[in-house]
DNA sequence: GTAACTGCAAACGATTTGCAATCTC
DNA sequence: GAGATTGCAAATCGTTTGCAGTTAC
């Protein structure tokens, strides 16, 4: 019979750190170089064990585009992406997206049961765009 | 100076074949299943690439969920999807969602330029609604 | 005939897991 | 001091790539 206490430890107050201080979305690579800034010689397992249990219990997102590797977010409430697909930046937003509207009639034509969505907004940033006004330039979705 | 020319083969129209015929999202490693089923012996790297060539020629489209290996829908036009978190299920919807009201705003508050949108629809299909009615379950978005 | 294609096996990147040593409570 | 946690290395999984032999046109 185990109490199966979660424990305080450097390790984990310096990846919980790193997350709340991430204004990015950081890979888990990323924050485990960040990490080892702070605390030297932090094995990636730890890292990935602990970015595992801080998205169980809540305390930070987890997104996953394309192929690429996963990546952290600290915001956890519900929120929408705006994707760069030239530069690969992130950016948390908030659509105002009428639920009724869409997903309501959904639920019902398909009798599903909707707990969340998703939306991901692709396109260029506005860094980007400016770049690229006069040049060739192709999209994907 | 190459042609570059690509050439009909049995085993890039057997894949084809397969995913024509796939009413749901086979993974690569599904579709490879069905391909050796049509012609014995394919190679899993025959696979990948003729399913790369298909997303990348636009007659096929990728869709990347979580974790899991990348699957692949024959419908390429704009839509959207509802996925069970319950069975994995996806299915393909159209929903009317108001890119006015939606895109637009957020391409002019973020100077972003929009090129297309990805909506998920998390829950549970209705085999699994109605299967765990009765009992305790969870969900993730 | 020649360049494109195939299958195999090795290489890869991201993530997970087994395990002995080490820390927290 | 017991059990949770760590770091390392090996293992996994999905996917890609190098390459010599094979095939489509």
């Amino acid at each position: 019979m185990t109490v199966d206490e979660v424990r305080s430890t450097p390790q984990r107050r310096a990846v919980l750190d790193v997350i709340a201080k991430a204004a990015d979305h950081p890979t888990a690579a990323e924050v485990l170089d960040r990490v080892c800034e702070i605390l030297p010689g932090v094995g990636a397992a730890t890292v990935y064990r602990t970015l595992g249990m801080l998205v169980e219990s809540g305390h930070i997102a987890e997104l996953r585009l394309g192929t690429a590797a996963a990546r952290y977010d600290r915001e956890v409430g519900h929120h929408d992406h705006l994707i760069c697909d030239n530069c690969g930046a992130v950016v948390d937003v908030h659509a105002e997206l009428d639920r009724h509207a869409v997903i309501d009639p959904l639920e019902t034509r398909h009798r599903f049961r909707a707990t969340g969505y998703d939306l991901r907004i692709h396109g260029s940033c506005a860094a980007c765009s400016k770049a690229n006004t006069h040049r060739k330039d192709s999209a994907n979705v």
